[in-house]
DNA sequence: ACTAATAGTGACTGCCTAGTCATATTTATT
DNA sequence: AATAAATATGACTAGGCAGTCACTATTAGT
């Protein structure tokens, strides 16, 4: 938790070293991301950081749940009994990702590092727990799926969730790797990442869709 | 490329000392894994390891190789040809992969680590050439099938390759999560990492298979 | 205008690293 | 045994970092 120093501060103030920091760690695992260099370039004291955050941990803690937060605001707008099967579902919540990572860039970009940035040796305990969340939300769906008798049951929900949670993640990484987004590159330019690449995306998942729906579904 | 030096140490010298690496290089990413504290523990004098290698890039390098080269000796016997289906002959690199594991166990941490290892700031550009080679293999495999008319052939082969991959590395991470496995132990005790732990391997294996196989065949 | 509380500062400490290089030791050759 | 070549050494350089703290500057309250 930040201090109350730093809850004080002006709203202009915050957002620009929340931002700095957020740009940081977007590029670089936590053992590398320097807050010697980002005072730097915010023209602050060193000291003033130690003034917001009890130390770099409690700094980055903070830009978790922030960015967390606001990506929770696009995602859990959306009702599973909304929608007529899980698929569609599925599809919706990458659809509102895509909102999320237009209208927020710059958490976009941090989320989207977040996984190589929490295997950095000082953070280990942090990453397990953060893993087992995100595992776990899969999983429910799963379990959600599975007792509706909608998704088979002759394999463990555990498996399926865990392949839903990489295949979310693959997705990602996959439009990376085939240069039709390219992260980096958005954040120097401080533009979203599937900026116009919304049909891209979607292909994708849909490709995805494809590739899971015939195992998972019941029959 | 080790230098030359490094080739003309006694046999026993040059395990221990590629064994110590080994290690190091397989509990933490590459920018926290530290030289000087390899040496401390080996009672070498840090230069000797110049002598020996140009940097720790080479150095690194010459363990990827190593471990490459042993893995490879497991899996490369097998042919695809000798099994009925893609999903038989899958299961057995995962025998294989076992058997490697029991009987190499240091090599197996190491590259257990890699993916982690590569993430670090120093040597990104390895990380990009290291993952495409492997991505390409099991795409490799994937056109195979297509042509042979065994998978569909309605969803690009790269992302049914991705998905194979992604599986790949998944299984070992679920087995990981769940805590059947527990490398950073295993690491300690140099003992293997799924000793005795066949079985479980297998049924993930056997579960993954169930959940891909509906999808990646032909009707 | 004066005091008290709050916020901002940056030189400094302590700790770590990869890599170097002049020197010393060991091994091979004559 | 004497010389030459190959190895091994570890103090040292140059650089990085998180975090501290005595001090200064600003703001708020009276």
């Amino acid at each position: 938790m930040p201090k109350k120093t730093f809850l004080n501060l002006g709203e202009a103030k915050r957002k620009q070293i929340t931002d700095a920091f957020l740009r940081e760690f977007a590029i670089k695992p936590y053992d590398d991301a320097s807050i010697t260099e980002v005072v730097r370039g915010l023209g602050i004291a060193k000291g003033s950081i130690y003034q917001y955050f009890e130390d770099k941990q409690d700094l980055f803690l903070f830009l978790i749940d922030e960015c967390v937060a606001v990506k929770l605001k696009y995602v859990l707008t959306l009702d599973r009994n909304s929608y007529p099967d899980f698929w569609t579902y599925f599809r919706e919540l990458y659809i509102h990702g895509y909102e999320f990572d237009k209208e927020n860039p710059l958490q976009s970009h941090f989320l989207h590092n977040l996984l190589n940035n929490l295997k950095s040796q000082s953070i280990m305990n942090l990453f397990n727990k953060m893993l087992n969340q995100s595992i776990l939300g899969f999983e429910a769906m799963v379990n959600f799926e599975v007792s509706e008798g909608l998704f088979r049951d002759d394999v463990p929900p555990q498996t399926m969730g865990f392949m839903l949670y990489k295949v979310g993640i693959g997705i990602q990484e996959q439009l990376e790797m085939a240069g039709v987004i390219n992260p980096k590159e958005s954040i120097k330019k401080s533009i979203p990442v599937y900026q116009g690449k919304n049909g891209e995306l979607l292909q994708m998942v849909d490709d995805y869709i494809k590739l899971m729906k015939p195992s998972f579904d019941k029959n």
